[in-house]
RNA sequence: CGGGCCGUCGUAUACCGGUAGUACGCCUGCUUUGGGAGCAGGUAGAACUGGUUCGAUUCCAGUCGGCCCGACCA
């Protein structure tokens, strides 16, 4: 990608009524633009994140076994009214009447809907167990919207929902969809806290996955060492009934990058969802769903990842491997450019005539892909000046080193 | 939804009851190129409605909008 011919371009300063790390530097960077408070717009560099987030929600989903669907943003009443959540969610749900006065509502979970789909494809014991999910927006009327892309009113969510016809099997997944999101935290670059929330529906407890941040809005309660983590929901409950770990717990703000629930037949009762078993008897299918925010895990990358000059991409989920600075702009970028995307990097090719060797720099820094290459008037032919974002010596070397490295 | 702060070119800011200025951006020309370049010229702005006043961007009220704290967040 040549940066002269990118849509958008960087912002010195960060628009002053955002105090968020990750809308200022997402902003000024030319990531996402807010549209209104809570929605924002992801732009090309923002999407190119997404996507590599979405990238590894995907192969760790599909390694579980369940299979991507993408279900409607429109839904309708009768479908929430079997369930009571029509009226109870009036006010974090969009709701309207449409042309002809059907009364209609915009997503904010996909349990009455999905429940119903499944109705279609699961009858027996032998179609169980199943697990489908999609990465969709939802629409939430947040009564209030905040910290930039971490908590907005339309975002995008993974929502996996899991079909059982026994406990045993819905434990079974459960914990190996834990284990997946652990991987998933890990491979975006978020240390992420398994931590025991309150159940709801049907267990006891559930699962949230925490990252430690001040801007977080979530308060949980831990060991030194996380081996113990619950939140403020259950910290006293646990107290109560000496669930706790013996000593001193430590008390932290932390960001809620995904919730694990089992949801037991609640959806499948009031929608009809049932199997036949083995004996011949019908029953109630026994699920459960699972959530991660990719908008809030990037917002949450950002938070975790910076310095004063911008944002530090970990490699996994960077916009590009390589800022190629071009300031000498005689070919040799160029020819280094092709080589680099042959080999299969993607590279984000500074290569504009008039801005400044000092805009160059300060942008590359901003936008904050790993590494950083430079050709320069000073620079040796066959050489490259390679930089790491995340900080440590510049170093010289040869070409064709700097591409054999960047391709592993 | 309660409380607080705030709305001035695209962005960041200044000033002022009477003419809205600066920097960056953007456009033109020339000169520049290793940490947000220089010169010259140009472009573009008071959220909306009402009130006070001879006169309101400025003061007052309402509306709309944004941010923060809290409540809320299957």
């Amino acid at each position: 990608m040549k940066l002269s011919q990118l849509f958008t371009r960087t912002l010195r300063e960060a628009p002053s009524d955002e105090t968020a790390a990750n809308a200022r530097l997402l902003t000024r960077g030319g990531f996402v633009h807010k549209v209104m408070a809570g929605v924002y717009v992801y732009l090309p560099l923002g999407v190119r994140v997404l996507e590599k987030i979405n990238r590894i929600i995907r192969e760790e989903m599909n390694a579980t076994g369940a299979q991507e669907l993408h279900m409607s943003v429109l839904q309708n009443r009768a479908t929430w009214d079997a369930t009571g959540r029509w009226d109870g969610a009036k006010d974090v749900m969009y709701q309207f009447t449409d042309a002809a006065g059907h009364a209609t509502g915009l997503g904010w979970t996909h349990e009455e809907p999905l429940t119903e789909l499944a109705r279609h494809h699961i009858s027996s014991y032998k179609d169980l167990p199943k697990a489908v999910y999609q990465i969709q927006v939802k629409f939430r009327n947040e009564p209030r919207a905040k910290s930039g892309i971490l908590r907005g009113r339309e975002f995008l969510m993974k929502d996996l929902y899991s079909f059982h016809a026994d406990e045993e099997s819905l434990n079974g997944y459960y914990e190996q969809v834990a284990q997946a999101y652990l991987k998933i935290f890990s491979r975006i670059g978020l240390p992420a806290l398994r931590t025991t929330a309150s159940g709801g529906l049907f267990s006891k407890f559930s699962d949230e996955f925490q990252v430690l941040a001040d801007v977080g809005e979530d308060t949980i309660h831990h060991t030194e060492d996380h081996s113990f983590v619950c939140n403020a929901d259950v910290y006293e409950s646990l107290k109560e009934s000496g669930g706790l770990p013996d000593g001193e717990l430590r008390q932290s703000r932390a960001i809620e990058v995904g919730n694990i629930f089992k949801l037991g037949t609640r959806f499948s009762e009031a929608l009809g969802l049932t199997f036949t078993d083995r004996d011949g008897a019908s029953r109630p299918v026994i699920m459960a769903s699972y959530g991660i925010g990719p908008g809030r895990a990037m917002g949450t990358v950002v938070e975790l990842n910076h310095d004063e000059r911008g944002i530090i991409w970990p490699a996994s989920v960077a916009p590009f491997g390589v800022h190629l600075v071009d300031l000498a702009r005689d070919g040799r970028a160029e020819r280094l450019y092709d080589e680099l995307t042959e080999s299969g990097t993607d590279v984000l090719w500074d290569d504009r005539e008039d801005a400044s060797a000092g805009e160059k720099f300060a942008d590359a820094d901003l936008i904050g892909c790993p590494v950083r290459l430079t050709v320069g008037k000073k620079t040796e032919e066959g050489k490259v000046e390679f930089q790491p974002r995340s900080g440590g010596d510049a170093e010289v070397i040869a070409t064709a080193d700097a591409v054999q490295r960047l391709s592993r």
